[in-house]
DNA sequence: ACTTGTGAACTGTTTCACAGCA
DNA sequence: TGCTGTGAAACAGTTCACAAGT
């Protein structure tokens, strides 16, 4: 079964994307589909393909390919899909309320049962099911609530102090959108997104592109 | 000067990551840095960042560091901060406007022109400065405009279609949150983020961090 | 005949360790 | 002496190519 050798953050990301386009083609009806289908459909290699899946275990049967259906329901279990995780969002701001929202989240399991904020203004607002609630009663929401997962999306300033009480309150894992650094127990996982990270580095590719495109050294 | 050695992405993203940190210590009146100080704050080590730093140029000083204002200056000019980029938000749903509020894009010379949905009860609504205008003016407005940025927020079903009206209109690069892979000429630099993938990226972490926790098989 | 699963080769990235310079 | 810049070594991730299974 699934053994624990150290699977790279690529194999993992890819493994969402498989995930995705799996669900596309079952509803297209495919029931069967061979990692080249997959690759091309991914814009990746069929061999890569093989390579992510072979981590976990021998899905496909030799000259037919995979089962569209059960290769869904191992990715989603691998993915740790196939179950509710309860989750609460920090900082009701636009980009929180937004990931409140987000229907993607939903879909796959994360329920998010509160938001939390300290300007009283917000307090008693609901987007969907969940509330805004006051800063001062996440931690003990938290644990009532036995919630698994923080979406911290607070101010940079903010971040450190509201990671500690969901790390306080039995967290166990924690997706940051604060662009600060956070520091987390080895037994709490963390996952950083930094939304100007990505526009810079955009940035930066257009710059090189324009360099090259005028003829620039080399 | 800065040659075109193919830089990684990770290499990227630590620019980034960067020039944050060196934010901050200038904040706090420091005027020089060692890369063991940069490294401590971002959580990496010291050789990586020489290494990073070195691909486009010498920066530091031996037996000093690096001149805080001075090499902020030029990641600033290496990750082509030091203009402004004209872009639009494609999506006025939470997510789009969300991003159009986010404070950090606008500090960083990204500036958000306008909205566009086809939603005609969007119309007319106002972002800060950006207005919510019908997704059919979008090609005309981007080329009047020399819109250099577009920024993708609609459903998975229409990206492809808003990427290539974008690129008709000559923008450099898209920054996609759509969860659908978008397909853009060689010229036009592309960015995909989702964020089901980081919390799903998570998910696994924790799953994973539970069975070790237990004693899964090594 | 077809397509997986996987060692081996390759390519890319990170870390090491030290020469060179202020 | 202190710290950068960088080849060389170590490590990680991807691609190749083919044996094995249906």
């Amino acid at each position: 079964m699934s053994s624990l050798r150290k699977v790279s953050d690529s194999t993992v990301r890819r493994l969402s994307l498989y995930l995705r386009i799996l669900r596309q083609i079952r509803a297209r009806g495919e029931t069967t589909i061979s990692s080249e289908q997959l690759a091309d459909e991914g814009g990746l290699t069929s061999a890569q393909v093989r390579k992510d899946l072979s981590f976990f275990g021998n899905f496909g049967v030799r000259g037919r390919g995979y089962d569209v259906v059960a290769l869904e329901q191992a990715v989603q279990s691998i993915l740790g899909l196939d179950r509710v995780w309860p989750a609460v969002v920090v900082g009701a701001g636009r980009l929180g309320s937004a990931l409140t929202a987000y229907p993607d989240f939903a879909r796959q399991g994360f329920r998010i049962l509160a938001l939390f904020d300290t300007d009283p203004a917000k307090h008693g607002r609901r987007f969907g099911d969940a509330e805004v609630l006051p800063l001062s009663e996440l931690e003990s929401f938290a644990r009532r609530e036995r919630v698994s997962i923080g979406i911290v999306a607070t101010p940079a300033a903010a971040a450190q102090d509201v990671a500690n009480q969901l790390i306080g309150a039995g967290i166990l894992g924690i997706l940051n959108f604060a662009p600060a650094r956070i520091e987390v127990p080895p037994h709490v996982s963390l996952r950083q997104v930094n939304l100007a990270v990505e526009l810079e580095g955009l940035s930066f590719a257009i710059v090189g592109a324009g360099q090259r495109a005028n003829g620039g050294t080399r």
